[in-house]
DNA sequence: TAGGTCAAACAGCGCC
DNA sequence: GGCGCTGTTTGACCTA
């Protein structure tokens, strides 16, 4: 405070002689006795004191008559407020941030000021406030936006690797699925074939192939000897045919169809179902060149299969 | 001492 | 008309 009442200015024309101390504003005088505001021409009571105001008794009291002449040379000059009329004035400002003018008026009474100088303080820290209150939130906004953006981001990445994951074990899932019907029609042509090994061999045909005109053939001429025995209600009758009669008996004494006679020994039906049938999808189609995996009858399109039992 | 910063003071506008 | 808000001006003060 001292440094700043011997900033003061040497233009100053203003008489001491007529300064006065307010009397309503003594207090306030001897609690803020720095204030040298240009604008202090009157006391609160609206009396003009002609720039001669409350700082009176600092100035004049304690620096001397020089550095007070000095101060009032330039009256019209802008006076910052003293630090102990600013602290009064923030006291006040956080009690209420907005100016009633009974308030007005005695803060104005006790700091010495004039009460349009406490109203434009108290504007301008409210608009010094509003700027920190503004700055403040959009800190805090921008704290927020980062904290969501890496949040974002962490889940972006996140969502990339399970998709990459998921594209993995797709991949991988449709691989182990290939491979298993390669297998598993290789496994099932394998047995096929096993199966026509075992119950009809090529030789038993001769150098002709059995071929299904013949079968059907014989399939007629065993019909029609045996159909007044057959019993349409019986399990094995399949499509008017009883399943026995697909172990065709040759009509002569030539036998083209063989069948293993140790089998034979049991029932005729089972034989029929366990090796015999499966035997005769070897019949299907051997020129097709590449087979279902999955099916033993996967040469058979499901129009041949009853081809085979009722060509005529 | 120039340039930057801060705050006092002001101007203009809208609201009640 | 008084008051508050916003933007601007201006002077005091600081610092490189």
């Amino acid at each position: 405070m001292l440094l700043q009442n011997q900033r003061i200015s040497s233009s100053s024309t203003v008489d001491n002689n007529n300064l006065v101390i307010p009397s309503s504003s003594s207090s306030a005088a001897a609690a803020f006795p720095g204030s040298r505001s240009m604008v202090n021409f009157s006391d609160a009571n609206g009396i003009n004191f002609s720039g001669k105001s409350f700082f009176r008794s600092f100035d004049y009291e304690e620096n001397g008559d020089e550095d007070f002449n000095e101060y009032f040379r330039q009256p019209e000059k802008k006076r910052r407020l003293t630090v102990n009329q600013v602290e009064f004035l923030e006291r006040s400002f956080e009690v209420e941030n907005k100016l009633q003018p009974e308030r007005k008026v005695q803060l104005a009474k006790d700091l010495g000021l004039q009460p349009r100088q406490v109203a434009i303080w108290f504007q301008n820290r409210r608009a010094r406030w509003k700027t920190k209150s503004l700055e403040k939130d959009y800190d805090s906004l921008k704290a927020s936006y980062d904290t969501l953006k890496i949040n974002y981001e962490n889940l972006l990445k996140e969502t990339e690797k399970l998709k990459t994951e998921a594209l993995t074990l797709t991949n991988q899932h449709l691989l182990h699925e290939k491979e298993m019907d390669n297998s598993e029609s290789l496994h099932l042509i394998e047995q096929c074939h096993t199966r026509t090994q075992k119950f009809i061999p090529v030789e038993v045909f001769g150098e002709r192939p059995l071929d299904v005109a013949s079968i059907v053939c014989k399939q007629e001429s065993f019909n029609s000897s045996n159909s007044d025995v057959v019993d349409t209600d019986s399990p094995h009758y399949i499509n008017g045919l009883h399943s026995s009669a697909l172990l065709m008996e040759p009509a002569n004494s030539s036998h083209v169809f063989e069948v293993d006679q140790s089998d034979l020994s049991q029932d005729e039906d089972e034989n029929f179902s366990r090796n015999v049938l499966p035997a005769m999808y070897n019949f299907s189609k051997p020129e097709e060149p590449n087979p279902p995996a999955n099916s033993c009858n996967y040469g058979f399109l499901a129009e041949d299969q009853p081809v085979w039992f009722w060509s005529h």
